[in-house]
DNA sequence: AGAAAAGTTGACGTGCGCGTAAGCGTAACG
DNA sequence: CGTTACGCTTACGCGCACGTCAACTTTTCT
């Protein structure tokens, strides 16, 4: 708890995940814990990214998706021509994450339509008596 | 393409799917084509339900999710009781769609943002010369 | 009629995202 | 100083969402 460094327990507690899905991820490469002796310790990089993580996967993106996407948030640690690749491919992500989000606004309009209209026929139903 | 009915191969020229992916969602009860002697026969209904479906994935649903969703949109074939709580049902997805709604937003800004630095650096960067 | 095309039912295989023991090291506590 | 707790690795298992044969019936075309 050095505010630093978090052991693998306090990660679990404070993101809710498993031991289990930490070490899965670093293994897939997402998380990069440092090693005190043989524990990991998690830092702050680690915890920013797990927010990504877990996010991307409330939005259905796979774990190699979301690696991929990893990548986008540290801009500038790379090589020239890498860069250029990386932000293509994030200008890409993105008018993907737009059209997604269009796509869930139309979904909450017709969801919310097809209440209504319920809410209506439950009404007129429930006026006389239900089945009676 | 009696323009009501149509094969196994005409919807999956149509929605981009297997056969093999719609067999699996009639087995789920995800869809309910009728049976022509034994070939299947998919309704302007399976079509709707499918366009649903195959969003639903989009948004990170799983199937079983999808089937239970499904359900809310045809409202009012019920028993009272039972479309009380549907509503209810519906009215919380709903609730969930905006709050995915509007973490995608973010999502989108955050990611936004991360680019056009990306492109600022790259711009400062390549303005004297590449890792020279 | 005979062959190709399309559809059907099993049944096993596969990739992803972890769950779940098994067995071992170590460090912290009473 | 033992034991309890936490952590590590290795490895097999599992549910989901299909892919992929295999073997067979049924149309459809010529």
């Amino acid at each position: 708890m050095t505010d630093e460094m978090m052991t693998i327990r306090e990660m679990c507690d404070a993101y809710e995940v498993t031991p289990r899905t930490l070490r899965f991820y670093e293994s897939k490469e997402l998380l990069f814990p440092v090693r005190k002796g043989q524990k990991r310790l998690f830092t702050r990089r680690d915890r920013a990214r797990l927010k990504l993580i877990l996010r991307g996967k409330r939005f259905g993106f796979s774990l190699e998706d979301i690696r991929q996407l990893l990548d986008l948030y540290h801009i500038g640690d790379q090589q020239r021509t890498q860069m250029v690749r990386t932000l293509a491919v994030a200008r890409e992500r993105l008018e993907e994450m737009r059209r997604q989000h269009q796509e869930l606004e139309t979904a909450i309009e017709e969801l919310s339509q097809q209440i209504s209209t319920g809410e209506e026929t439950l009404a007129k139903a429930g006026a006389s008596q239900p089945k009676a």
